[in-house]
DNA sequence: CTGAAAGCGCTAACAT
DNA sequence: ATGTTAGCGCTTTCAG
């Protein structure tokens, strides 16, 4: 009681009316114990009945809420998993956060999250702030950018989970979790030429190792079925405004297409509309092809390479969570879905 | 240097391999300054030039990261901005989403995000989270369980958004945002009028007070072109399972339905595909109006009164940064974006 | 079983 | 311009 007698703090803060929250001083005066004591009935410690129940209703009281930052800055680390994601707008992404979520719940942890919209800059930026918010872990479906940073991170303590590729030789607390792009591939060739597709044009979102890898599984399954898929085939979309000068590309090379395939769920709209706009019928005038079920798939009769997206944030989380000393490298399998749009069996 | 002279800590946690940081300190003594002159240099204050380069020098070196967990606990609160949301399913939830994250990282802030999945325990439960993260702001889309919970927070000054309803007597620091819904209802009767509908059947999701003011939009509308909407014309699906019976009531009634509306952008894909299972054909057999625009409907032709949905979130997000000292209830215009699916406009 | 006291990493007076 | 020294709110020895 020696401290700052009569000395009122000058009001540290004009604007920024910062009400000062009632702390575990507050408590522990309240209830005439030490902090200490209070520390330990809020976390369970050896505290005689008597005294936690004068605590707790000091605390219920005074309407304490404990600040779980300044835990956080004493364990080391905050138990809030981080999410970077490049475009929420995907359907994938969606169904992975929803995975993620579940987990963090199930381990009271919370999702911070941010958005990159495909820019690497911001993707630095923000991996630097979730460093600097000393998550718990960092699970990112990123490019190349910031492989260092999750490098140092991961060495630093902060597990990381690369979504979408798989890492050379990754160092302890880096993992990633990704689809078997090469099966995916196959499978859509496969799957096409079952249908009686012969001639395919390709949608490809650009040159991230999911696209090229699912381009090469399909040029293996062509390639297997006598059908090798010519160069000019593939065509790249960087963003959905150039979806339709790409399918352009496609028909003017000459031999007409019997099937469309499309390599990335957040092309799918624009890939389809492209089409119907062309007054081209699925699957009679063309077939039609893509990866991600999304909900309005089944309506319209899409077929889709399904990717366990929810199953793949579900475990990426629990990587971040278990923190296994081995680095993993989870694989998961693509299902087909088949509907109408790539015609009949045959 | 007094202080701990060659008292190794006693490795304080087995398993925890939490690897020490490098901190400001670690700085300090490498680049052979003080701890206060770093975080001057750091920070922008006023340090000899040839003083801060050796300073960032020696962070480099020891790839110093910030601690923000600290740095909050001096400002009372982080700069996160704390999001829940019952469902991120819902295609008006993904908008709201990238709006209040867009806000977010303009002002270098990241989003802190919770699914409640309608469970109004998990709502408390994550709002009681939220405020122990002390986030600089809370944006909730929810029902009235965390109403006391909100109200004390904005009083211990985080400010808080309500989205989807409006708030009776809000004190300082507490917001709405939210649709005009009773406008909305009556564009959804108009339109149906307008479009020669006049036996409408109406699937709510449930009793929130959105759903309730569209309703009660619907039915002055249609009141006021001399329809008035009976009684047992509006059913409740509180989850899609549900869509289906609630199908089934409305064609049980009798009378023939020549439309039907769907008050909740989560429901649309599951009244929809119960209609088509049906048999019955938009618009000729049927009419389909729903709320919420989403990435399909061009293709389906189906006619939405849009939510700016984006711009919602753009604003909660922009009430918690700036705080105004009045308390703000935002409503925001609903639009209808005409396709065929209620048939031609006549 | 409980309290005093030493920090966690950082900022902000207050000195120099 | 820079260092010293209190804390921020909380946990955790270390003594009673």
């Amino acid at each position: 009681m020696s401290a700052a007698v009569g000395v009122s703090p000058p009001d540290r803060r004009g604007k920024e009316r910062t009400v000062k929250r009632t702390t575990i001083g507050d408590v522990a005066k309240a209830a005439g114990v030490s902090v200490a004591t209070v520390s330990r009935v809020l976390n369970g410690g050896a505290v005689k009945e008597a005294t936690a129940t004068r605590v707790w209703e000091a605390a219920a009281q005074l309407d304490y809420t404990p600040n779980a930052l300044t835990k956080s800055i004493f364990a080391g680390r905050s138990t809030t998993i981080g999410v970077v994601i490049d475009d929420l707008t995907s359907p994938f992404y969606l169904d992975l956060m929803r995975g993620i979520d579940e987990v963090a719940a199930k381990h009271d942890s919370l999702v911070m999250f941010a958005n990159t919209f495909h820019s690497a800059e911001r993707e630095v930026a923000h991996v630097q702030t979730m460093d600097e918010q000393r998550v718990r872990g960092l699970i990112i479906t990123s490019g190349e950018s910031t492989d260092t940073r999750t490098r140092r991170m991961a060495a630093a303590g902060t597990p990381c989970v690369i979504v979408g590729r798989s890492l050379a030789d990754p160092p302890r607390g880096l993992h990633s979790v990704r689809l078997d792009n090469i099966a995916a591939g196959r499978m859509m060739a496969h799957h096409l030429i079952s249908c009686g597709r012969r001639s395919i044009g390709v949608i490809s979102a650009g040159n991230r190792p999911g696209q090229l890898e699912r381009t090469e599984g399909l040029r293996q399954g062509l390639t297997e079925a006598g059908r090798p898929l010519p160069e000019d085939a593939v065509v790249v979309a960087i963003d959905n405004a150039e979806v339709d000068g790409a399918v352009d590309a496609l028909q003017d090379r000459g031999t007409s297409l019997d099937a469309i395939v499309c390599l990335a769920g957040r092309r799918t709209v624009a890939v389809h509309s492209a089409l119907t706009a062309r007054g081209l019928r699925i699957p009679d005038d063309v077939g039609f092809l893509t990866v991600d079920d999304f909900s309005w798939a089944p309506a319209l009769g899409i077929t889709v390479i399904a990717e366990p997206s929810y199953q793949m944030g579900k475990r990426a989380a629990e990587l971040i969570v278990d923190d296994p000393d081995q680095p993993e490298q989870l694989t998961f399998e693509p299902q087909l879905i088949a509907r109408a749009s790539c015609g009949e069996n045959i």
